[in-house]
DNA sequence: CGTCAAGTGTCAGTGGCTGACACTATCCTC
DNA sequence: GAGGATAGTGTCAGCCACTGACACTTGACG
């Protein structure tokens, strides 16, 4: 699984390319080839079976150098993670302040999904993705920094719902208490997603919208009414 | 910091006595020692800087022995947290089916609090269990399997609410979507709490009683209504 | 071209964790 | 109460993630 370096020109990219110069160059190249490496060999022989040795070995590179670009071995996993939830906060920016908190969050989510192809594939692979979600999904130390990292998100979110809204963050529980329920909806939609059989973009955008429909159904204490 | 075993009479009932064989009883013994001086040794000089050979060293085991009694160095952290969470779970047992889902949830949480003393005491002081979920909350990588954890149980209580209503959790989203909602505030009350500086019972109950208040009022569209 | 700095490999070491195996202490039976 | 079955423990060797130190190579730039 040696990735060569290929001609300095058909360099597809990537994440950002700063200035041209050789030694960034050749720095781009090493990232993105342990990194693809790395999710390779992830999704076809799972995260705690692939050891950091294979991926540097994989690459020609020793394993310090790995560590040189990624804090530690989770780092390479969430690498694609971060762009698509970055997405989803650039969405919620640019949803028009007459919206709702939640009318916002839900619309921007959904727009997320809509348009993750063009700002994930020079990443990586979108399919490739796809099947690292599912590998977070289903490796527990994964799936808990997983968790963690969407605490972080939220509040990150938290805080731009109270600008929205020109509130405190700190004096009106709103803001958190509203993204906290979103979030643990949208986790659901994730997980189960994570489970069931169809890993499209498309399948997990109708399984979020579908659960967000549901939220306010579920909060009234009367569940006679069928959903 | 040496735990020197104590005659067999006064032990104080600890975990769950069994059988009162003297090796059932010393297991009971080295179990409980581990426990107390590892989460003394994490509230005082922090998670990370403790090692699993210091504790061992401690109890005068070697750290075979200790892994011989909890799976990893983090099981120690939540054993304590476990019989708080299974508290709450059968607090949500108890309530009348009478109530709604969310109410039954909301009050399960608030009466699981006031009796927690009781229940925790024998496994471990509270005030002790208390400083251990602060350092949870502010160690990235016991806040990350924590978080874990709670989605796992998450899915537990969907089911219970579930049964309680009569509903197949797999049809229909309310269970799951309502338990979401639910921990996730929950969560976010954990946090501050965590920050903040009154690290009692009482401070947590309130805390959580004040933000689930909020969780309708939040999910609705428009907040020129001060909350 | 030569100097400087950035990037890399090697090496040694720490800490969490595991399997194997021999040893010791309780238990249970005769 | 001796003696064998069995549970629990210590020791040892080893894997893997990760880190600091240091020497070496290679692109950058005057």
């Amino acid at each position: 699984m040696t990735v060569e370096q290929q001609p300095i020109a058909s360099t597809g990219a990537s994440t950002g390319a700063s200035t041209g110069g050789l030694r960034e160059l050749k720095k781009q190249r090493t990232r993105d080839a342990l990194l693809r490496v790395a999710l390779e060999l992830f999704t076809t022989k799972g995260y705690e079976q692939t050891t950091v040795d294979e991926i540097a070995d994989a690459v020609d590179v020793s394993q310090r150098t790995f560590f040189r670009y990624f804090a530690n071995k989770e780092a390479v996993v969430f690498a694609a993670q971060d762009t698509v939830e970055w997405h989803f906060v650039d969405a919620l920016r640019e949803r028009p302040p007459a919206e709702g908190p939640f009318t916002a969050m839900r619309r921007a989510a959904l727009s997320a999904w809509d348009s993750i192809e063009e700002r994930l594939s020079p990443v990586v692979p979108v399919t490739l993705y796809m099947r690292t979600y599912q590998v977070i999904e289903s490796t527990p130390a994964l799936l808990a920094i997983h968790l963690r990292r969407s605490a972080e998100l939220e509040e990150h979110v938290a805080r731009l719902i109270a600008e929205r809204e020109g509130l405190d963050i700190d004096a009106d529980p709103r803001p958190r208490v509203a993204v906290a329920a979103f979030t643990g909806v949208m986790r659901v939609a994730g997980g189960l997603w994570g489970q069931g059989g169809d890993p499209s973009v498309a399948a997990i955008r109708e399984l979020t919208a579908g659960y967000l429909d549901h939220l306010g159904p579920a909060l009234a204490d009367d569940w006679r009414e069928p959903a």
